[in-house]
DNA sequence: TCCTTATCGCAACTCGTGTTGCGTTAGAGT
DNA sequence: ACTCTAACGCAACACGAGTTGCGATAAGGA
């Protein structure tokens, strides 16, 4: 049985806990520090190390590369745990939803983690993963706006309630990643109201 | 007069004529060829030159990043002309532009230039602004689909005709660059239904 | 407490990107 | 045809990211 423990420990991970740890977490917070303060272009190996308070040797041969640290960083930032909207009615959630999105983005500090996250995932395999699995929670949790719109009879039964969600945000990322227009709060409701209007028409 | 047309010249670009429009038609097209070949990762000043016949330095010393020929190369190539799909209908013209999106980004060879151009987007201003261009071109091709819909009787009058071609696009856009889902018909013509019904309710 | 070894720090190294100085080539005007 | 000079080619260099070997440290079990 201790064989079998010491054999699922070294699966996973040698030695967890103690200076492993304290060196995953000092660098992980880093990356996001780091990432807030400028941004995926200074982001650098060494910059992160060095915040970390940890040689770069260090880091290189744990993590490799910017981007897998980023996607480390995000998997393990996942769990803060984000709820949807719940105002009472569809188009308030929704509404509320895009104005969240288009604060994020008009906000240099708060955007530069999710610029940082498409940028990085355009460069590797580890942070597309980390990426997709981001945003798949996020259109999970959003769900139950439609499924609250549903049983209070505002909107008809949804195919997946995660396309509303998913059809509000898109012309916003639309628009930063895309187009590059700029953001507001009349284009945050317009999304809203257009993503409401088909799933009136039961597109969704 | 003479003398204006020297300043004139001088002011665009010396020596216009001869060898530099060769390098530089070499080089852009070279840019295309690698971008295609290899996408943005591949992508290095020193193989960019390689192919076009060029010393590296003359690349560097012209254009400086990949960044900024990828920029070049899309201004260049702008002149293409795209012109939007026209079926006889509304519905029709946004699946048709909805299809055309995604058999575009199923395809990696040319999925890779668009992937490029944000790749690019994010690392310089240079590249934003020519992406920027590049998409302000296309949505106004693109606004012809809700104008002609709107002389037929299809929509009523449209705010801005341009908007229910990028409603159409956003969603799909949204699965490449953001939530990494995959794309295929049938989420194209939910994306050119959802668009329509918005534009029906008068929201555009 | 003592031993084993995973992990870290340090320094030196490799390698590719980007730069600089200088001689050469070829457009453009006379 | 001749001259001037912008633009190019070439070679050597500078710089920083990433790698490697080795000694030091600390975690975890006996």
């Amino acid at each position: 049985m201790i064989l079998l423990l010491k054999q699922l420990e070294l699966q996973l991970s040698t030695r967890p806990g103690g200076r492993s740890a304290r060196v995953r977490d000092a660098v992980l917070e880093a990356v996001h520090v780091e990432l807030v303060h400028r941004g995926y272009l200074g982001m650098t190996v060494e910059n992160v190390a060095d915040r970390a308070g940890v040689h770069k040797t260090t880091v290189y041969r744990r993590w490799g590369t910017v981007d897998v640290l980023i996607a480390d960083a995000l998997d393990r930032g996942r769990d803060a745990g984000w709820t949807a909207p719940d105002t009472g009615s569809a188009e308030g959630d929704l509404i509320a939803l895009a104005r969240e999105v288009v604060d994020t983005f008009t906000d240099p500090g708060r955007s530069r983690v999710p610029i940082a996250l498409v940028a990085a995932a355009l460069q590797s395999g580890r942070a597309r993963q980390a990426k997709r699995d981001y945003y798949t929670a996020r259109h999970e949790a959003a769900g139950v706006i439609a499924e609250r719109a549903v049983e209070r009879g505002e909107l008809p039964p949804q195919a997946d309630p995660a396309e509303l969600a998913r059809q509000t945000c898109a012309p916003l990322f639309y628009r930063v990643f895309v187009s590059g227009e700029p953001l507001d709060h009349a284009t945050a409701d317009r999304a809203a109201r257009a993503a409401l209007a088909a799933a009136r028409a039961g597109l969704f």
